[in-house]
This record gives C-alpha cells, sequence and structure tokens, in this order.
DNA sequence: ATTTGTGCAAATCGTTTGCATCTGA
DNA sequence: TCAGATGCAAACGATTTGCACAAAT
C-alpha cells in the first residue's frame, strides 16, 4: 500500500501536516476518515486552542468542511478518550475543550465565556487537602474567574 | 400584623425555625411565601448541603410539599442572588447550589457525582496568577476531583 | 466484503419562559 | 387591592442517539 508506516514517535501536535494528523490518529487507533482528518487539522495544527463543539462546527463550515453537529460531538469525545484532547470543566453550559492535555489550570472570562490557560510557571497547587474515606485524587482542577475591568475596552 | 419584626441580625442559618427562615426570608427582601419558607428551611434548617434543583424538588416531594420545579429553579436563584446560596460550577451539565457560601473549595466524587466540602483549614490557595490585560478575578474555584479506590466498598 | 463512521432527525436532559391564576401584605 | 409569586406547559440550548447510508481497510 501507499504511504505505509511513517515513523513520528514524539511529534509535537503543532504545525502538524495532513500526513502528520493522519498518523496521530492511527497511532490512536481512531480511522483516519475525512472529517476526523479535518478536524484534528483544525484543532493541532495552530497551536493549543479551547474550543466548544458548536465553535468548531462553525469554524468547519467557514472552511467549506462538511461535517455535521452529532459528528463533531462524536469526534470531541473519541479524542478526548483517546487522550489527545481535554474536557475542560468550567462554569456556563457549554464543554469546552482543550487542546492542551498538560497538567494546567484556567483563566474564565466571565464576560465573553472565553477559556485561556494560566501558564504553568505562574502558578501552582500546593498542598494539597486529604481527600475522603476510601477515596483518591484524580485530578484538581482550578478555575480563576476573571471579568474586564470596568472602562476598559476590548481590543 | 401579626409577627411584626423579630430581630435577628447575625443568626447563623443552621437549626433554624420556622420563624427563623420567615425572617431570613424577610431580611433578604423576598416575600415568605409557602414554597420559599419550606424550600428555605429544607436547605438552612440541617446544617450545610450541596444540592440540584432536581434533587431538592425530588426532596420536597418526599415531604409532601407541593412545589413545582420552575419554582425551585426560581427560588434556587433568588436565594443565590440574594447571597444565601452559591452555584457551585463543578463537572456535569447539573448546577449544584451549596447552603455554604463561605470562601471555600470542594471535592467533586466523580463515582456519584457529589460535591463535598474541602474544609477551609486543610488547603488553600497561595500565590495567585497575574490576570490577563485589563481583567480583574473574581473569584478562584478549585474542584479536587476523586474517585473511590478500587476495591473499596460504599458504605 | 466487512467493519466502522457519518448524517440526519428525533429524542433527551437540564433549565428557562410566557402567561393565566393565585396569594400575601 | 394588587404587586408579586406560582404552576403549567411549551420553548430552549446543548448534547445524545437510532438508524439508513457511505466510506475505509
Amino acid at each position: 500500500m501507499a504511504g505505509t508506516q511513517t515513523p513520528r514517535p514524539e511529534m509535537k501536535h503543532e504545525a502538524m501536516s495532513e500526513t502528520g494528523v493522519v498518523d496521530l490518529l492511527r497511532d490512536h487507533h481512531l480511522r483516519p476518515t475525512r472529517q476526523r482528518v479535518a478536524l484534528a487539522e483544525m484543532l493541532f495544527s495552530h497551536g493549543h486552542r479551547h474550543i466548544s463543539a458548536e465553535a468548531l462546527h462553525e469554524e468547519a463550515d467557514g472552511l467549506n468542511i462538511k461535517v455535521s453537529l452529532a459528528t463533531i460531538y462524536n469526534t470531541l469525545h473519541q479524542f478526548t478518550n483517546a487522550g489527545l484532547l481535554r474536557a475542560v470543566p468550567v462554569d456556563g453550559s457549554k464543554t469546552y475543550f482543550d487542546t492542551n492535555v498538560a497538567n494546567h489550570h484556567h483563566f474564565f472570562v466571565e464576560d465573553d465565556q472565553m477559556v485561556i490557560d494560566i501558564p504553568a510557571q505562574t502558578f501552582s497547587v500546593g498542598m494539597l487537602p486529604e481527600p475522603p474515606e476510601g477515596m483518591e485524587i484524580t485530578r484538581v482542577e482550578v478555575v480563576v474567574r476573571v471579568r474586564r475591568k470596568s472602562g476598559f475596552k476590548a481590543r
């Protein structure tokens, strides 16, 4: 077959070519279908992103990529299960997906419902509380809610 | 009229009698209607609680208190705006309301979607990150997700 | 040829809203 | 009295699901 095994063991997701995402998907046991490849490129080829299903759908539309919203949801969950994405539990009703799966926390801009990474070096949780009897900690999520200072113009 | 002005300036919400919640509501400019009084008693008379609208509705049902789900939602939001409750942005789609409005954080038990307070003394956030340009921090929410250790029986 | 993925529309879930009716001060 | 509250059902937004069709290996 054409294009057999292009090894790419530890490639960063940034600036990833189409063949890059194809292999990324293969590595995670996901068939590189037309829409999965397109979505993976949108998600992983331009630095880290935080995006909702709805927003991703609109973005795909804008790029003339035909994907149904249902498929967007399915795909986002498949990517999440594969460890390529992480669901960010900020406030609102919407779920945001983060292409940065490393351990880090978030700002949540209340005014425009936007999620921003907190640079890893500028914050870390110190002493953790003892979990309740018989429980173990799976993750610590910190959301720092911020608001535009009054009298500050958006840019 | 009966029961005019019973002063109760700094009463804790714990172990609150019916007249207690009536005044609590009055103090917050909420008419002590039948259902508001009933809900306030359920919420504030038995220590701190974390509860969803749905769960509160079922609990009211069990106590033969007739309140529609819509009124539960309205009331929870009124209480929240009055500062009597706080919405806890844990994971899931459901919103949890916390009767503890003091500054504190939460465990979220993934197995049974339950919210538990982290005792104030056992945890605190240290250095905070610098918020983005033109933003100010409104609140810091920490959710420590926990999971039942495998091979641990629920009690 | 088989297996797996996709699109669509209908279904679900939590929550909100419009509106006629009821109730507390 | 009568502003404010409540109940109901319909409306809603985000997400999921069932199923016939299409694409990947």
